[in-house]
DNA sequence: TTGAAAGCGCTAACAC
DNA sequence: GTGTTAGCGCTTTCAA
């Protein structure tokens, strides 16, 4: 491997002008730039970048860190990160954490060896150890599709969480249904109870509430939400229509609700969240919230972005629309 | 952030032994040592790992290029990669390429640049554009899941790809299926012509051969196995069993089928490959093949360690076995 | 067992 | 516009 003297002395020229060729070409003349540039050609030269980035102190590297990543919606925000990431020249280093609090340090902890150069964390813990809460504070971290539990020191990318599960209980009291019954994410996530809230927010002002005994607890996976379902469904109260607050769970209880002799939507309605590509291929196709994934993603990191170079933000909470997608899984309750 | 110097002074050592404290505690004396840690505790001391890297010459990150990164089975190879990268103290860079050779280019670029000691491919294209071909010469690369198209300079971990499709003809010969159709993923991928054939070899040893108007051609996306199967169920000769070299394409062939008034299996059969987890959640659920996801990225990322130190391997083609999973959406020919 | 010092490849401040 | 050189934080040889 060529290094920077190599070509400098191919070119007669010093490491400087070498450098500074590379790194911003107007500032050295036509003719040394052409002969550099031929030396750079010659001598197969590619820069350092493990030496330019400890030189400048930085690694020009993000780390993201993601509770699981064989989920659709969590892979299309990694896209929209990558994509800014490499706009602007930083890479993507990734963390499979599967909600596990030693995984998130140990990927936390990458920051504080100068491994990456901030964090984005998409899930709802703060992810360093206790005794590394000192060194972390001046680690720039975001928070995206989440928020830390108790912790408002983080900017946050996220849904109007609220709101999409209040247009979610209007859309099915609409439907006329009454009993609803629902498959929730992990409690400790603030998300969830934003969601919980606001569809419980909507019951009220048409005179309804929930139900306590139809809200069961799921954790995001197509298992757990067949389970949901299956408690659900054989439970004394049976719900006319089930949201489950993310898709899979929702596909879960498809199947499960199926698998009992249910039909979907005519016996029960049931609605997912995210909009990931799945849900349109179910049967029936899935009724859900879109999250625009690719854009949290991509705001997240330019968000981060703006705290490593130490520019100021305009907010610390950027807040994105969703969508509700009618399809066919939720249609009129046929009590 | 503190350093080793600071670590040194505070201890009253030299910073080269603070520095095999941290690497080889055997090497000091016990009291040095338990000063020197002493130290590095009250310093909060953390060692600048991209100095460490860039003095010993290496990232100790691997890059991992994957065609499609929303793709549950690449998710899951990606999780191997990543436990065993860990375990062996290496970090994974993402590089989500969408199949496009620009972005390959630059991603696999990044390992000649000293950001990568090595990169893993998982599809079926040498990543490099021509002119960095040279210098690519001594970057360290296995092939996972897939097969650079003629080349065989690179280890490959895979599946018995010929041998799962005639697994999963003889499956739907035994059931009686004689018209049989397929659905590929893109036809410049080797593993892709190895199900072909394995598929049509299968069915040549029982006096049958695969119609060359019942082969068309996907891209592994659920709306591609759509399109797919739209193709072959409304043309003159219509299949009554029909194999899509992923499960994603299966469970849009299995939509479709039903939009146009068919019954799975009863109809016609359908199966996959994969075995994602959504597979079994499909109405009926999906028959296809198992792969031994993670464990390819293990092996891969094992294999790649070795290269790039030096070590040898036992062999430059790792092939792993499959399983195949007959569930709800293959039965019996009603023809 | 420990310390002094060179060096990894690059950047950037400073001098010309 | 270009060159000289210190220095980034660590590892590692060489001496002691």
């Amino acid at each position: 491997m060529s290094n920077i003297r190599e070509v400098a002395r191919r070119s007669g020229v010093s490491v400087a002008t070498v450098s500074r060729t590379l790194k911003d070409p107007q500032r050295v003349s036509p003719q040394t730039r052409e002969r550099v540039l031929k030396a750079v050609e010659e001598a197969g030269y590619r820069p350092n970048l493990l030496a330019r980035n400890f030189s400048s102190g930085k690694s020009f590297a993000v780390m993201v860190l993601v509770p699981n990543i064989a989920n659709p919606f969590f892979s299309k925000v990694i896209r929209g990160i990558e994509k800014a990431a490499q706009d602007q020249g930083y890479s993507v280093l990734l963390g499979d954490t599967k909600g596990e609090p030693t995984h998130e340090q140990f990927y936390a902890g990458m920051a504080l060896t100068n491994q990456a150069d901030g964090l984005i964390q998409l899930d709802s813990r703060y992810p360093f150890a206790d005794k590394d809460a000192a060194l972390a504070a001046s680690v720039p971290m975001v928070n995206a599709c989440e928020r830390i539990v108790e912790d408002d020191r983080y900017p946050v990318v996220e849904l109007d969480n609220s709101g999409a599960a209040q247009a979610m209980a209007r859309h099915f009291i609409e439907l006329g249904h009454r009993r609803l019954g629902i498959v929730t994410g992990p409690l400790e996530s603030p998300i969830v109870r934003d969601r919980l809230a606001g569809f419980d927010e909507e019951l009220q002002r048409h005179g309804l509430e929930l139900n306590p005994n139809l809200v069961v607890n799921g954790e995001f996976t197509l298992s757990s939400g067949a389970e949901g379902a299956h408690k659900l469904l054989s439970g004394p109260i049976v719900p006319s229509a089930i949201f489950c607050m993310n898709d899979e769970m929702a596909i879960g209880a498809i199947h499960q609700a199926k698998k009992m002799g249910l039909q979907v939507p005519a016996d029960v309605s049931i609605a997912g969240f995210d909009n990931i590509e799945f849900s349109q291929f179910t049967d029936p196709s899935l009724t859900t919230i879109d999250q625009p994934a690719e854009t949290m993603g991509r705001y997240a990191m330019e968000t981060l972005r703006k705290i490593i170079d130490g520019k100021p933000l305009k907010s610390s909470r950027t807040i994105l629309p969703f969508e509700l997608i009618a399809r066919g899984s939720t249609s009129r309750c046929h009590d």
